[in-house]
DNA sequence: GCCAACGTTGGC
DNA sequence: GCCAACGTTGGC
């Protein structure tokens, strides 16, 4: 079981979007990498869905319901997406500031690589960030 | 709105 | 296969 990011402008595609779809294809990804990681996704892993520009805050966790399969949107047939659903929503999002600001979460991809729109998460990232969420919950 | 950091494309 | 030119992403 492993932890991913998708990142997504949320006037493109919000979490609202997400919640409201229920399980939808993760398309549009056109960048290797990005590619690369959403072929290594297995069922049921899950992935917070970050939303880019705009808020830039850790607002959800949607959980893969459907492995890679080709981009039906994509002509040159070289991507894939994946089928995710929300799960669960942050108690509270968690902003790219309070993750800039925290000693563990200094290496994170989101940071270290800003461009990417699909990264794997560490263990340790994903339990700290969930630990943020709740502690600005109850601040 | 700007621009740094990347990624991609295409001429050579 | 190199690299200049161009396009895109996303933080600021």
């Amino acid at each position: 079981m492993k932890y991913w990011l998708l990142k997504s402008e949320p006037e493109a595609w919000s979490w609202d979007n997400q919640v409201k779809e229920g399980a939808s294809m993760w398309e549009g990804v056109r960048n290797y990498q990005a590619r690369n990681n959403l072929k290594e996704m297995k069922k049921n892993d899950l992935c917070f869905f970050y939303h880019s520009v705009k808020q830039k805050s850790i607002v959800g966790i949607v959980k893969v319901v459907k492995e890679h399969y080709p981009d039906p949107t994509d002509e040159t047939k070289r991507f894939v997406v994946v089928d995710v659903k929300a799960t669960k929503k942050l108690r509270n999002p968690v902003s790219l500031d309070q993750i800039k600001g925290n000693n563990k979460l200094k290496d994170i991809a989101l940071v270290k690589q800003s461009r990417l729109s699909v990264m794997p998460i560490k263990k340790i990232e994903w339990e700290e960030i969930i630990k943020l969420s709740s502690i600005s919950y109850n601040k």
